[in-house]
DNA sequence: CTGAAAGCGCTTACAG
DNA sequence: CTGAAAGCGCTTACAG
């Protein structure tokens, strides 16, 4: 008995290719290539085909049609949290992109946890996606070895680890925050916080580096004083509140992650100091709120598009051409003084 | 000749379930069987395939698994924008709802127009989701005529329209609005001003009956002060800049939507006003950066994990059990009276 | 308990 | 220019 209720109404009412072909009086084959457009078909049985798909109202299943080439067209991208807006925006950004290039985008997250990344990645590829795009959480990139053995391109963005032999894009952590403290030496600062995460990122590190070397080069290097705190919010505040409570505060502070902004100016705002006059303070990361505070905040902008349009193009190149060596591509992000930064005492 | 490159490496290298039925000298639907844990198999052809599968290092191919079924393993969910933590948040939710079932979630974003809201959802169905969560845009639900046809059950979640046929999950906007006002109002507050939206969302309706309501009920019917605004900063930032330049404030404020909150705050950082003493300040949604201010802002905290639990313990129903009428689900908000609300002039 | 055969919805050579 | 046949990687009756 295979399936004669006619009442049942499940999905097998989606017309098929071969409905199309039926009803065009032509060939399952035929209906395919005018589908694709590809190849020659005579000009009368492509109208009949045409005037049959909108008669039947006929969308071709994408994934069935994907199955006999070894690649399906979906591109995975795997951020770190849903939840934190930086990596919204940077979904949406694959989003449209994928879709003026005919994929389809399936993100998915890590939680944070390297060894869900690597499962989700391993999901990924279940499905045969054409590309991978990671925002990988750690020193290793995720289970090299799968990837590598499907030959599925992969470019890591953000946070990524020095030697992968994957390609990367990445902002120029280091220079944006060597111009951070430069910035900060020229209106006169001459003892700067500095509040970082855990070295473990590399964003974390490069940022760091830069902010040395420029500290370095302006002669203040004994001047930076550096506050580590965990990466979420809550560390943040706890490590922000021990050292405003020790007193002998810096004239600025330069937050390497967005928490430690939020951390910082909870702080001024519970001891009643003023920004910029007691405390000058820039942020990595842009941030809604941070414009409409008052004063609003400067900050170190990632510029998320170029980002991901950078990574884009890579993932494409590399599935039109296979093969060849890592790329590395640096982005540039853009430093808006605001209101926040001034000369110590102003 | 049919792919005799001995080094194209792509991914046809993956094993596929006939390697392991071969090596493990039984049939491809022999080893389906024990895959899907399903029927009787002899013990130690079972180990046998068992050990195939460790040695291949085989990994089933979910999207062809479920090619001769009518529909697949997966769980579409459209959002307005990935760019809202608030909605980022609903991401993250049946993402872990999802792993939990044995579904996989692919979320998109209807970018807040209707239209591209239609076509996502087509683009769902074109895959054969098992089932569909929205977030939907206006007042007709979308692309109703082929959800219906494929018998594609689909939940509704946040901003649901009245009378759609479809199973929805809302929070109690009304009533968490009348709360906000009523506990103003005892407070001894005689003027209130409402920053609300444009009243095309559900939401927007909804929060204003229930703000109208209470007013009423308190005798202060005529004391509440609406200003409308649009959805997104930029206007809500606009407009409160008219209303304040006006003068003559009311004691509280109670905003609608988020952006506004930020606009009100603006707004009285900009006039060196104090909250709240001279205002105080509700926000319907809780953003990270409002336990942070100095006072804290008092918000009405949306349940995410509880709307998302819903939402997806009624999909699962009507995957098990189709057909039936249409339930409607409200879960409640919690309402965090932070520091920012006090008497009229303490 | 097992496997050959047919099928899911398409595409891909290939013979005509 | 067209269609029959085989195939993508799996599952599903069904005969043995």
């Amino acid at each position: 008995m295979p399936d004669p209720d006619p009442a049942r109404g499940t999905a097998s009412e989606r017309p098929t290719i071969h409905d199309v072909a039926r009803l065009a009086n032509v060939s399952p084959a035929t209906v395919s290539k005018v589908l694709r457009g590809v190849g020659a078909v005579k000009a009368d049985n492509a109208a009949r085909i045409h005037q049959a798909v909108r008669e039947l109202g006929f969308r071709i299943d994408p994934l069935a049609a994907n199955l006999r080439r070894s690649r399906r067209s979906i591109v995975g991208l795997v951020v770190p949290d849903f939840r934190n807006p930086f990596f919204g925006s940077i979904v949406a950004a694959f989003e449209r992109l994928a879709e003026s290039s005919g994929y389809r985008l399936v993100a998915v997250s890590s939680s944070e946890k390297p060894e869900r990344e690597g499962s989700q990645i391993e999901a990924l590829l279940d499905w045969r996606v054409a590309g991978l795009i990671v925002v990988p959480m750690g020193e290793t990139p995720p289970v090299q070895a799968s990837i590598r053995d499907q030959n599925v391109p992969m470019v890591l963005i953000d946070r990524v680890p020095d030697e992968t032999g994957f390609d990367k894009v990445a902002v120029n952590n280091a220079e944006a925050s060597a111009a951070v403290i430069r910035h900060l030496a020229g209106l006169g600062h001459r003892r700067i916080l500095v509040a970082c995460a855990s070295p473990e990122r590399t964003t974390m590190r490069e940022r760091m580096r830069g902010v040395m070397a420029a500290a370095e080069a302006a002669g203040l290097a004994g001047a930076v004083e550096v506050v580590a705190c965990g990466h979420d919010v809550a560390s943040a505040m706890a490590a922000m509140a021990e050292r405003f409570a020790a007193g002998n505060l810096p004239t600025a502070a330069f937050a390497l992650f967005s928490p430690a902004t939020l951390a910082i100016l909870r702080e001024v705002e519970r001891r009643g100091l003023a920004v910029p006059r007691d405390l000058s303070v820039v942020g990595f990361d842009d941030v809604e709120w941070m414009q409409v505070t008052h004063p609003p905040i400067a900050a170190v902008i990632q510029p998320i598009e170029e980002i991901a349009g950078t990574a884009w193009t890579q993932l494409m190149h590399r599935l039109a051409n296979p093969g060849g060596a890592p790329c590395s591509f640096e982005v540039t992000c853009r430093l808006d003084f605001r209101a926040s930064v001034a000369p110590p005492g102003q």
